[in-house]
DNA sequence: CTAAAACCTCACGTTGACGTCAGAGGCAAG
DNA sequence: CTTGCCTCTGACGTCAACGTGAGGTTTTAG
């Protein structure tokens, strides 16, 4: 499949899947004219670092932890790396929570028709 | 105090502290000189706008929400305003969750001696 | 009184994940 | 064959939340 189709199918754009290339998380094979060609793996692998990307991973740090992912092996200073990814994610989602408590407590006192709480 | 008190007991640089008063969020009365002064309340000021920053409202969007705090009322724009980031909020939890589990599934799959299993 | 530390206002620099435009070539349909 | 859409490679633009220095004033410690 060509580029166009692989972001249709990953809703993904064109420009984000050159990005992603040349970032070295997405390989593609090339047509004799140089158009890039997708195996429909790729549309996994495009959701897979999507995934990776919302969870609050760079570029960077992608392109370490994929090779892993591929060969089905981490080193221990992979390893380590994940987890402290999924560490880092575990306290962003406790932030998230309170942030979200916060924003309800927040809706629940704008929304009373009696103001006589103290706030902040 | 200072800006570089409010600093120190928020942990928040004073740089950053001059940003969001430039961004309406953060208000100041200012000495005779002109140097910024304020309240105790300033703290827990700075620190519901970090929440929010983390949760990732934007400047403008905390810039619209914190008169209803203040005034303790919502519009129901304000008040729909403030759910929607609360969905926000919560969908990306979900993601997050999502994300951590697929990193979990990574570390177990590449710690596993015996790599049999397709995965991606 | 003096020197360090803290404060002020510009105003440009940074970073990441793309958006967007330019200029040129490629490909199926009528 | 040509029209129209897709693709290519640069390469500059964007946006937010500050960082960072310049150049100057103010406050504080000794």
């Amino acid at each position: 499949m060509r580029i166009g189709d692989l972001a249709t199918q990953t809703r993904v754009s064109v420009r984000a899947l050159r990005y992603y290339e040349e970032q070295g998380l997405l390989a593609s094979t090339r047509s004799e004219s140089g158009q890039r060609l997708y195996g429909n793996a790729a549309v996994n692998r495009v959701r897979l670092i999507q995934q990776l990307y919302s969870a609050g991973l760079s570029s960077k740090t992608i392109a370490e932890l994929l090779p892993c992912v591929d060969a089905k092996v981490s080193t221990p200073e992979s390893r380590e790396r994940l987890a402290s990814e999924r560490d880092r994610i575990n306290t962003q989602i406790a932030e998230l929570i309170i942030a979200r408590d916060r924003l309800n407590d927040i809706i629940d006192m704008t929304s009373r028709p009696n103001p006589e709480c103290d706030y902040v």
